[in-house]
DNA sequence: TTTTTATTTGAACAACCATTCAAAAATGGT
DNA sequence: ACCATTTTTGAATGGTTGTTCAAATAAAAA
C-alpha cells in the first residue's frame, strides 16, 4: 500500500458547494475552487475529474441536506399537514433575513443550466418530480385523515405548493423583508384549508 | 456630418437578448454576440460599450415586452380580475409546451446575478416591487368591486400571486407537461375566490 | 470633387480559462 | 532501511476571454 489523501473529500466538496452556490457554475473558476478548498489544482482534478464532474458531485451532495430531502424522507410517515408546514418553515429559515441570500443551489442551477445542458435538465426534472410526488403523498394522506381540505385535487395542490416554494426562494434573492416571504408561505399553506 | 450606422440598434439589441436569454450572462461570449448579430466586435463595443452595459440595455429592453409590463400599464384601469387572469395566461402561453423553454430573462438573471452584482440586485428589487405593487393595485380594486375575495389581505395576496408566477416560470424550465403549469396558475387564481 | 467626420473592419492585446503532466514528496508494507 | 505506490506540487499547455486600436471605408457637407 501507499500514501493516503491528506484531505477529506467531503469537506472539500462542501467548500466547492459554497463557491458554486455563491457564483454559479459558469462564473466559478478552478482558481476560485483552489482558493476555497486550499488544495492544489492537480489534486482537484485527480480527485474529482473536472469542473463539470465536481459540479455534479456538489449538486448531489447539496441535495442531501435540503428541506426537500427531508420531505422525501418523511412523506410516507410524518404527520402530513405538519410536515408541509415544516417544509415551508425550513425554507423560510434558510432564505429569510437571517439566512442565505444566495438562493438555493438547485434552483439557481435550474435557472442557469436547464436549457443548455440536457443531462442536467433530466436530473432537475427528476428532482422536481420527486418533490412534487412527496408533496402529493402528504396531501393525499392529509386528505384521508381530514387535516387537509379534501375538495382540492391533490396533484394540483402538490404542484402549486412546490411552485410557491420555488417562487419564494427566487424572490428571496432580491432581499425583500421577512414579511414578504412569510406572506408567500402562508398563502401557500392556506390552500390546505 | 458624416456616415450613419448601417444597422438598427434595436434589431441588434434584440438579437443580443436572444443570446443572453438562452445562455445567461456569464456563458455568453462576445463571439456569441458577434455570430448572432452579424456585426463586428468593434461595432458592438462602439455602439454598446461593453458586455455588462450591453446586458443592461438588453435587460431593460426585454422588460418592455413582458407580461409584467402589461400588468404595470393596465393596473389602474383594466378589469382587475380579468387582468390578473390574463397575466397568468400570458405566462402560460410564453412558457408552456408550445413556447419558450428558456424561462424568463429576468428570472434567470435574478437567479444568476442578484447575489453577486449589487447594482443589478437593486434593479431586480425595483422590478419585483413594481410587479407586486401592480398586483396589489389590481387586487385592491377587485376587492372594492367584489370580483375578488375581500377577506384576504391584498398585500399578501399580491405577493403570493407573484411568487406563484415566478415559481411557474422556473418550473417551466424543466419541461413539465402543460397540465402542471396550468395547475399552478389555477391554484394561484383560486386565491382570488 | 474634395473635405470632414463617423463607421466598419480585422488584427492584436494581455489576462485568464480549464486541463495536463512529470517530478518531488510522503507513507504503508516488507 | 528500502521499495512500491499514491498524493502532492508547481509549472506549463493551448485555447479562449473581454477589450482596444489604427487603418480602411463610406457618406454627408463644402
Amino acid at each position: 500500500m501507499a500514501r493516503h489523501k491528506e484531505f477529506d473529500k467531503i469537506a472539500i466538496l462542501e467548500k466547492a458547494i459554497g463557491v458554486f452556490w455563491s457564483k454559479g457554475f459558469e462564473a466559478t473558476t478552478i482558481q476560485d475552487l483552489v482558493n476555497a478548498t486550499r488544495i492544489n489544482r492537480g489534486s482537484i482534478y485527480d480527485t474529482f475529474g473536472n469542473k463539470a464532474r465536481l459540479f455534479n458531485l456538489a449538486l448531489t451532495h447539496y441535495q442531501k441536506a435540503t428541506p426537500t430531502q427531508k420531505l422525501l424522507n418523511n412523506a410516507k410517515t410524518a404527520n402530513p399537514r405538519k410536515e408541509i408546514e415544516d417544509y415551508f418553515h425550513r425554507i423560510l429559515y434558510l432564505h429569510g433575513e437571517q439566512g442565505e441570500k444566495r438562493g438555493c443551489l438547485i434552483t439557481n442551477s435550474i435557472a442557469e443550466l436547464a436549457y443548455l445542458d440536457k443531462k442536467l435538465a433530466a436530473h432537475f426534472k427528476i428532482y422536481i418530480n420527486n418533490s412534487e410526488n412527496a408533496l402529493y403523498t402528504l396531501v393525499k394522506r392529509g386528505q384521508e385523515t381530514g387535516d387537509i381540505n379534501p375538495w382540492r385535487n391533490p396533484r394540483s395542490l402538490a404542484r402549486s405548493l412546490l411552485a410557491s416554494a420555488e417562487g419564494l426562494i427566487l424572490i428571496s434573492k432580491v432581499d425583500p423583508g421577512n414579511e414578504t416571504l412569510l406572506d408567500i408561505a402562508n398563502a401557500a399553506l392556506s390552500l390546505l384549508d
